[in-house]
RNA sequence: GCGCCCAUAGCUCAAUCGGAUAGAGCGACAGCCUUCUAAGCUGUAGGUUACAGGUUCGAUUCCUGUUGGGCGUACCA
């Protein structure tokens, strides 16, 4: 039994036979425990309709709920006509069986599962090793995906990337450079040439293989020689993080198929489309009519080769009717307008952009000691993602890129990171895992019968901060349905911080194992265990470990 | 210039569709370990939610304007 759900239609009914028959009733969780646990301004919201004072009411709604029943025990009217309702430890207390038997699927729900999603994010091009300005949007994409998972979507993860431009072209003049400087150190390197240590190392496996042969062959050669080692590290940076993409999409393969072509010709067709100065644009000045300045863009170059849009809507519309229900990008506030021409192109080809999200993140900026880290790209080594991770940890990078929301600039502070105490805002999650883990593994040697006991009475759970811990852990459900809903994993860390200190507290003032008092024991070693499982999960989400032992 | 994002405690950030006394962590100060992990707990101090208007029972949240910051504004991706 849902409780919403049953005050929701109480009070509906309870609306009903006042003469509002078409109420939609909205029930928050009030911030402040004296205010109950349900709150509903169904009154306010209709007083006005009904021309009547808010308290008033309110007060007569109450007296059509028939309360107490067995799930509320009293509904209050408060402050400026809010209806506060009490539920019930009865109720509580079987969430707490319900977690326990759900276990690791509590807190899944079936909202999509009919349904599929694809997940595109990092997409790089392999011109490098991933540097921490793709961090975010990497691990973002890791939790939103488990997000997306946990609300029971099939997730597709996909990395989309160009192989053919004009970047490739420049790291295989570099390769080509650093390998003939082994042979005549003076050869000169392209002046926009990739000058990061890594194109050394290519070249410098280059000549450990192949000695001086490779001085007259062509670019193709050192293009894919570095094209492979950037992938390889890559895939290498993705895997310590925990990702494994299902599918790389190659844009190339766009061309190979004929999809751009015809995007390109369907424009034409419906005139949304022009030749000029012997390059062909797209109308998005009248496709983006909303916005007053919009002007018109390019999709083929006078040299005939298409610009990034042209590719990108064609890659958008193969998503569609490849028939998932959801799409999802992740971008940089960097791109943050282009997907929008892009969307508009697709919407002027009767495409439905509805099924798109695009979640656009800002930027990061590195502190180390109160200072910004420097990241420039004049410099030739940036800050790759690799090293980030060997610093801080895979867990903390983890943690750290997500625990803000995505729309607001992110500080790193790879000091407060490396840190390995309490001033780390991981740890005081995880400790709380690892105590639990600690005191389970104590139960076991001082109650030996522990093990066989399934289910315990729960109804002996009445101090304050064992019900406190209890209505926290079981609200973890609506916790990943609204994070889910806004693509916001750190509203699942935010929550993990209330759960984490409501078990400190608890564990502070409830002796958890005490011989003399067994029942005790046992019912509040089950809320220990609900509170292991709900951390886990949250954990599970947002993609880091949870330590038994700290 | 124009577009997108942002401005909340000394610092980094939360805040349910517009809800009640705006909350955490760090930092500062004062306490709590002979009992299950002190990476913990308890308390104190710290706010005109950038500024000025508007909308309404109610605004950190929505609208308008101003100021300040980030990112864009390519026949680069």
């Amino acid at each position: 039994m849902d409780i919403k759900e049953h005050i929701s239609a109480k009070l509906k009914a309870a609306l009903d036979s006042l003469g509002i028959s078409d109420a939609s009733v909205v029930l928050e969780r009030p911030k402040d425990v004296s205010n109950g646990d349900l709150s509903s301004n169904a009154a306010m919201v209709y007083a006005k309709r009904e021309k009547k004072n808010p308290k008033e009411f309110a007060d007569s709604i109450i007296q059509k709920l028939d309360i107490p029943d067995g799930l509320i025990t009293r509904a209050e009217i408060a402050g400026p006509g809010f209806i506060n309702f009490f539920v019930s430890d009865s109720y509580f207390s079987s969430r707490l069986a319900e977690i326990l038997g759900l276990s690791g699927h509590f807190g899944r729900l079936d909202l999509h599962t009919e349904e599929t999603a694809n997940l595109e994010w990092v997409s790089a091009n392999p011109t490098g090793p991933l540097h921490t300005g793709h961090g975010r949007q990497t691990a973002l994409g890791k939790a939103i995906a488990n997000l997306l998972e946990w609300t029971g979507y099939k997730v597709t993860r996909e990395y989309y990337y160009n192989d053919a431009g004009k970047q490739m072209d420049t790291l295989a003049k570099s390769v080509y450079a650093r390998y003939r400087q082994i042979f005549e150190p003076e050869f000169p390197f392209p002046e926009d040439g990739y000058g990061g240590e890594y194109v050394i190392e290519i070249a410098n496996l280059l000549e450990k293989e192949h000695g001086d042969k490779l001085i007259d062959s062509a670019n193709d050669v050192f293009k894919d020689a570095g094209e492979k080692w950037c992938f390889d590290s890559i895939k290498q940076t993705l895997i310590r993080f925990g990702i494994k993409h299902d599918i790389f999409f190659n844009e190339t393969s766009l061309y190979e198929s004929g999809k751009i072509r015809k995007t390109l010709e369907e424009f034409e067709k419906r005139g949304l489309s022009y030749k000029k100065d012997d390059a062909v644009w797209l109308k998005t000045s009248e496709l983006l009519k909303d916005k007053k300045d919009a002007q018109d863009k390019v999709i083929v170059k006078a040299t005939g080769e298409p610009t990034y849009r042209l590719p990108d809507m064609a890659y958008h519309i193969d998503k569609l009717n490849r028939g998932f229900s959801l799409v999802v990008d992740i971008f940089g506030a960097d791109h943050g307008d282009t997907y929008k021409e892009v969307l508009a192109g697709m919407q002027g080809l009767g495409y439905d952009t509805g099924k798109v999200k695009v979640i656009i993140h800002q930027m990061v900026t590195f502190v180390q000691d109160g200072k910004p880290v420097k990241m420039s790209k004049r410099a030739d080594n940036v800050y790759s993602l690799d090293e980030l991770l060997d610093d801080v940890g895979v867990d903390v990078a983890q943690f750290f890129f997500v625990m803000r929301s995505a729309n607001t600039h992110l500080e790193f502070d790879i000091g407060l990171a490396k840190e390995q105490s309490d001033k780390n805002p991981m740890f005081y999650l995880q400790y709380a895992h690892a105590r639990i883990c600690s005191i389970l593994r104590n139960a076991i040697e001082a109650l030996p019968d522990y093990k066989e006991i399934k289910v315990a009475d729960y109804s002996l759970l009445k101090t304050e901060e064992e019900l406190n811990l209890l209505k926290v852990l079981s609200i973890f459900p609506e916790v990943v349905q609204s994070a889910a809903n806004t693509y916001e994993p750190h509203k699942i860390i935010t929550y993990l911080n209330e759960v984490a200190e409501n078990y400190h507290k608890f564990y502070h003032n409830n002796r958890v194992i005490n011989i003399e008092e067994k029942e005790l024991s046992y019912a509040r070693l089950k809320l220990c265990e609900a509170a292991k499982i709900v951390l886990k999960n949250g954990f599970d989400i947002i993609g880091i470990s949870a330590p038994e032992r700290m």
